[in-house]
DNA sequence: CAAGATTGAGGAATCAATCTTT
DNA sequence: AAAGATTGATTCCTCAATCTTG
């Protein structure tokens, strides 16, 4: 009896493979939107997640970004290169930097987010308030269990 | 004022990087447990999407994938090299090829995808089967709409 | 010319090794 | 020795160009 794993009837594996397509196309959006601004989707999470007075370790954007720190350092010489950010060296711990907004990567943070933000209302439009804080509160639940199992198995 | 973009209180904005989380959460996850069968996730999502009687086109594959032909030929080479699929010529045209399960691939497939299928119903125990079911509705009318908005863009 | 598949070149992410500072 | 960051080598994926068949 031949099975297609995509007819299977698990409800798990059914919620599984629509989070990846879902992932798939709001990263396809957010390129679209992005590449108006001149901004790969990693370098906008760079921008989106820098703080404006203090900046950010690039330990901490790794860990907030999931990725490796070799990652963040070739991304921040990108923009470094492109003037969006600066390092700044950590007066407190020589070993770290901070990365920080320049004037322009600020304006430019500003314009993305705003189209980034405005698109993504535009995607999600097909469910209404309530049911986007339904939705949120499972999201969350999921996102706290998978957190957990990460760090069961890491132990 | 400084504005980070992960205080904004716009809902869909912390849906959208709920998605996001819990993907690379999953994917993670699935990276290890494929690990174990020396399969990266392309290639288990490759095995996973085969028809075990008639196999599937190269183009089929990347449409479900949503990734560029050129990698699944890749991807393809790699599982024909380990000798868990092979290419058939298509009787009816001969420009097109069916990648077809072998038998070391099909004993494969069903390993694999019982360790992953099992790993995901730990992954998601947070939510009930009646929540799943909730859950699962919702993401299929967001999925949707992502979809009808990919389309309009490419329109 | 269009469709299915492949190839070469380039970009993006990772791991492991290294350097500096704590 | 451990932490923050960087570099080199490698893998994975994509785009553009190409080849073959319809």
């Amino acid at each position: 009896m031949p099975i297609n794993i995509d007819e299977t009837p698990l409800l798990s594996y059914r919620v599984y493979r629509l989070f990846h397509d879902i992932y798939i196309y709001l990263e396809g959006g957010d390129h679209c939107v992005l590449r108006e601004f001149n901004l790969t989707n990693s370098q906008y999470r760079i921008l989106a997640l820098l703080d404006e007075v203090e900046g950010l370790h690039l330990m901490t954007l790794s860990d907030r970004m999931f990725c490796a720190r070799s990652t963040v350092t070739r991304l921040v010489d990108q923009m470094e290169a492109a003037q969006l950010v600066w390092r700044e060296v950590d007066s407190t711990d020589r070993r770290a930097q901070r990365v920080r907004l320049t004037a322009a990567g600020a304006d430019l943070r500003k314009r993305a987010q705003q189209a980034h933000e405005s698109s993504l209302e535009r995607r999600f439009d097909t469910l209404d308030s309530s049911e986007k804080e339904i939705l949120y509160e499972m999201l969350k639940k999921i996102r706290d269990g998978l957190v957990t199992d990460y760090e069961a198995r890491n132990a």
